[in-house]
DNA sequence: GGAAACTACGTTAACGCTAACGTAGACTGC
DNA sequence: GCAGTCTACGTTAGCGTTAACGTAGTTTCC
């Protein structure tokens, strides 16, 4: 009926390479209808075996890979869940990350990731930019977030999981550890064996809200029994062994009063302060306490494992996974799930 | 003219929520047509400064966030650029990841990464769904793909970069190092510093075709000497610490004649070997040499730095991404870009 | 002061695909 | 043997947006 020059109203304006196949192309080659080709490419009824075939097989030929922002935009369905995380560079977000991916690929969602540096408005302008895509779900890492966020997601109604953090009113899902409680307990743990002058390496004030929860319960363990958080230093952006070690190493620096021992932000931060302490001379645990985070691999390996609370973060991701597509598919499931943390007594504080 | 129940064929079939705004929704409220609120929303020209604000202004309040899927299917453009790692397990890839970011962001491309789990079908399906998203660029780390991934990305005409690995003959741009060379040069740096019986400690065969490289580089320069490799052990999937540390378990439980030197598949590795071998009584480098790979940061931390190649990740991420923007704008670009490796001689080899 | 150029819009026709519905022919059951 | 059912398709009408092309009204220029 039209001539093809004639229908296209664009023309290609680089015409570098000749434009991708679409499902007309197949159509016509295979003469059979689009809706035909698009039944064949998709799996669904509504063909014979032997066209299917044949139509697969002239797709592939054809270098014919269906557009997935066409078929989005007519079936309005998605398979799409946006992840956020604060950064890669701790190996946290990266297992709870490998905990999900099962479930989702069980499920056919596919994933998308993507880093906020620990800035909430760069999380706002992901969420923004992932809501444009309209996914099947949404991911965030923590509970706080920004009211923008919040108010976003719940007027796109997009199913939406909070993880790593914990809270009793999260924006839809949540599951995560209450890292004040585990602060706490190891604040209770560290007063039980004696310590009375902690101090605190971490990072940057507000880039890691998480442990400054985990800090205000320690603080507050030392605190109801008299004794009072001494140092509290911040080295670098990242949770790094570097920024432990240089966190140590400033610290006793200082003139002020020593700690007897020293709540690090993550465990790869207490190694690094293990390291400098040792240089400095002090012997751990006699001279000096070292606690750090999260059951992180390299405790495994160390003669002098660094008392710490053990995390379930493949636990996490999966759970939370299992939360989301039950969400996504209208079935039933709980809102928020805290997980346990492990408080483990290694070999880096004194015996009681 | 059309009486909006009747031109909705579709009934909602849930009808959880009011559906999002859409374009339409924002233009009749403002009581303007449907392009003034496009090019509004998008700041492009053609829309006088008063009207702009007030349609922004109303979009905000509808909650209403354009569909970057009609768009992208209208525009034909796109702004997304798809990333698939081996695994975010390793920090290179984060690191390399992270140097790309800005580059990114000031070009106005968004990021979509996944991991392949180092396994050539999970890479296979990824391409093809990335495809499938029409992005403006794709980067796969490493070079070894399948026919399969190389041709649909030529097919598909999308600017691609290689990372990580390098190659001389990349499907379209690459930017790495040469990993068999640094094997080389460790190899003979190994030789020269007297060590006679190697060992390499690694992953899984097949896993990480780097590591391979590499141990083929070191074999090779012994083996031109005369000497050759000894135990070849596979820890595991993952490059961890514990890996490592399980490898030398391995090795030294064998009654085959010890090595004097292990050469690890990256330095977290090596130091998981390096706490084994002193949890066995070996001292380091007196007994046996330890060698890692990549300069990672625990190195900046340890009394006893391990000997290894240093590779510039960051960099490597920066100067990719920027091959890949300027490919994308159709600016000229080198196709290739190898990167030096610094050997980096430590305290757990013996001196010369 | 009248044509040319500009500004700020609106109208129309896609983009590539799928849901919903229609329909011819084959098959079934009694 | 004929209505009912099924199978395997085709047709139609969008999905929500943007490119391209109009077109009034205003400004500019000599």
């Amino acid at each position: 009926m039209e001539d093809k020059t004639k229908s296209r109203r664009r023309a290609a304006p680089k015409r570098r390479t000749k434009a991708p196949a679409k499902i007309e192309d197949v159509a016509r080659h295979a003469g059979v209808s689009i809706m035909t080709v698009s039944r064949a490419m998709r799996g669904v009824e509504g063909v014979s075996a032997k066209k299917r075939a044949e139509i697969l097989r002239l797709a592939k030929r054809l270098n014919y890979q269906p557009s997935s922002i066409a078929g989005s935009l007519a079936a309005a369905n998605s398979t799409l869940i946006g992840v956020s995380v604060p950064t890669l560079f701790e190996a946290v977000f990266a297992e709870i990350f490998d905990g999900m991916r099962a479930t989702f690929a069980n499920a056919g969602l596919q994933t998308v990731m993507d880093t906020t540096e620990y800035d909430k408005t760069h999380e706002q302008s992901w969420v923004d930019r992932m809501i444009s895509w309209r996914p099947a779900g949404i991911i965030l890492s923590g509970v706080e977030h920004s009211e923008h966020t919040r108010s976003r997601i719940r007027a796109a109604a997009i199913p939406a999981l909070e993880i790593w953090d914990f809270t009793e009113d999260p924006i839809d899902l949540c599951v995560g550890v209450d890292h004040r409680a585990a602060g706490l307990e190891m604040g209770e743990h560290l007063v039980k064996l004696g310590y009375r002058r902690p101090a605190y390496i971490g990072v940057e004030q507000g880039r890691d809200v998480r442990a400054e929860s985990r800090l205000d319960g320690l603080r507050s363990a030392f605190e109801d029994l008299g004794f009072s958080l001494g140092r509290d230093v911040r080295a670098g952006k990242q949770a790094s062994f570097e920024a432990g070690f240089k966190g140590v190493q400033n610290l006793l620096s200082d003139a002020a009063p020593q700690p007897d021992v020293i709540y690090f932000l993550n465990d790869h931060m207490a190694f690094g302060g293990l390291m400098a302490c040792e240089r400095a001379g002090l012997k751990v645990p006699r001279d000096i306490g070292i606690v750090g985070f999260n059951g992180l691999n390299i405790n495994k390996v160390l003669d002098k494992p660094i008392t710490t609370s053990l995390t379930h973060r493949s636990l996490m991701g999966e759970t939370g996974a299992k939360m989301l597509v039950a969400k996504i598919l209208g079935a039933k499931t709980e809102r928020t799930v805290a997980l346990p943390v492990d408080l483990q007594d290694g070999e880096t504080t004194r015996r009681q």
